[in-house]
DNA sequence: ATTAAAAATCCCGCAAAATGGGATTTTAAA
DNA sequence: TTTAAAATCCCATTTTGCGGGATTTTTAAT
């Protein structure tokens, strides 16, 4: 862990080594890993399981706890995205049969929060919840190219192979031509770069001219469609995000 | 507020702030609330921003984050109730056309976790995630009856009126009789006390002899089975629930 | 662009509050 | 009943969070 941490974010931090490949801790092995001592890392427990953020099933070990299921709830009911963004989603899943998404952009990771799904062998890789990294795809790439043209360079820097291997670009240079169409096109349509056989259309949803803070996607087959009909859908994503974007900073609720 | 809260519960104590009633704050009011200083209340929101529990998505409001819901992506796939508890639910469902779902007990609310449903008019008032309070039902009085008698004689007390209307004991020292039944038993059966016309069958999951960390319930209508099925069921109940108990405890994963 | 109001961050001395070593109590197992 | 492990308690030390006020950034309006 970092040198000095403040006691929130002490207190936080345990939270965050629980994982998807190690989802229980022992006691022991947090102060290990923490390097917190005995006594501090008996008090945060105490204080999360309290508050129901950890829970000890099988004694001496620890996991999530309920606490997070609740919080998720009231998420689900209150977050402006999820609400503005599910009639749009069942929108497009009504007209398309797909897998249409909305992805919130943080850290540096990328999350499915609401999704609608409407065709018929349904194979999302994008699960509600599970974090996907940045790197290759229709999503990141559209939030990428909106990104403040600092913070844009530097991630087309660290993934310029997907680029490469996509058949984008070949360099960071290149990798900022194609940026400059994506935000003239206001969507990009990626084939099989997540799955293969599969077409992802992405658009941003927008915060102001430079906040990406979320994208909206449509994933479907690539032999159920034609090249006209993916123009079409492209063009009908594109305006749902904007929608989308305006919804939300217009909403005075 | 109290008086003194140490500062990881502060921190934590904004969480709790947002309900399903009031899902969305502007610092403003995080102030007025709290009564933290401006500065200590910015430090606490950058903090919970920074780690994604809270999200402000239409600028000064602030509603809960996406970190949320990573959390309960994970805690779904580590929290032993669940994962054990996930085929039981499924063989109940499959054999009666119901609706069945295990309840986490903690703070003093039941909040239900993880459900499965093969009833086709499905009606659920437990909807996963959305914490119900302590009281009415077979769920409360299957967890009442096996907690510690001083938290069991407090609680009998504080929901005397409910017991009285459902015609189970007239007063704490009666409910105690009730109680002791119910230990027998190991299953408790309620009809209509939460929904009318809904048979309610509810069942412990103990760690311990004394500590019911969650409940195993089956609800159905009450005209769509006889009283002999009833029998059945709760018999099923119990086994499955205290099966759950003991794979619990005797997991060395 | 320019200006004004609101929102968020920064600065810094002080005091409160978290820290952690070690002893103690509680819990679980044998 | 005994033993080991797990969790809590105690308390002197000093780190670290606190908050008033100034400053900067953002947002909206002219």
């Amino acid at each position: 862990m970092s040198s000095t941490l403040a006691s929130g974010e002490r207190l936080l931090s345990i939270l965050f080594l629980f994982t998807e490949k190690k989802p229980s801790w022992t006691s022991e092995e947090l102060i290990l890993e923490t390097g917190f001592s005995r006594t501090s890392l008996y008090r945060y427990l105490k204080t999360l399981k309290d508050t129901g953020f950890l829970a000890s099933t099988s004694q001496p070990k620890f996991t999530l706890g309920p606490r997070v299921t609740e919080l998720d709830f009231l998420m689900q009911r209150a977050d402006p995205l999820i609400l503005h963004g599910r009639p749009l989603l069942k929108f497009l899943a009504g007209r398309y049969s797909s897998s249409v998404f909305i992805t919130r952009f943080y850290e540096d990771k990328i999350l499915c929060i609401v999704n609608e799904v409407s065709a018929v062998t349904a194979k999302s890789s994008y699960e509600r919840g599970r974090p996907m990294p940045m790197g290759r795809g229709a999503i990141s790439r559209t939030i990428m190219a909106y990104l403040p043209r600092g913070q844009r360079i530097a991630l087309a820097k660290k993934h310029i192979e997907n680029f490469r291997d996509a058949g984008i670009a070949k360099s960071p240079e290149e990798m900022e031509t194609a940026f400059r169409k994506i935000r003239k096109q206001g969507v990009v349509i990626a084939h099989g770069e997540v799955t293969e056989g599969v077409i992802g259309i992405a658009a941003p949803v927008l915060i102001g001219p430079y906040q990406p803070i979320a994208a909206l996607c449509l994933t479907m087959e690539a032999k159920e469609t034609t090249a006209e009909q993916i123009d079409d859908i492209a063009s009908d994503v594109r305006s749902m995000a904007v929608a989308l974007s305006d919804g939300l900073t217009s909403s005075v609720t």
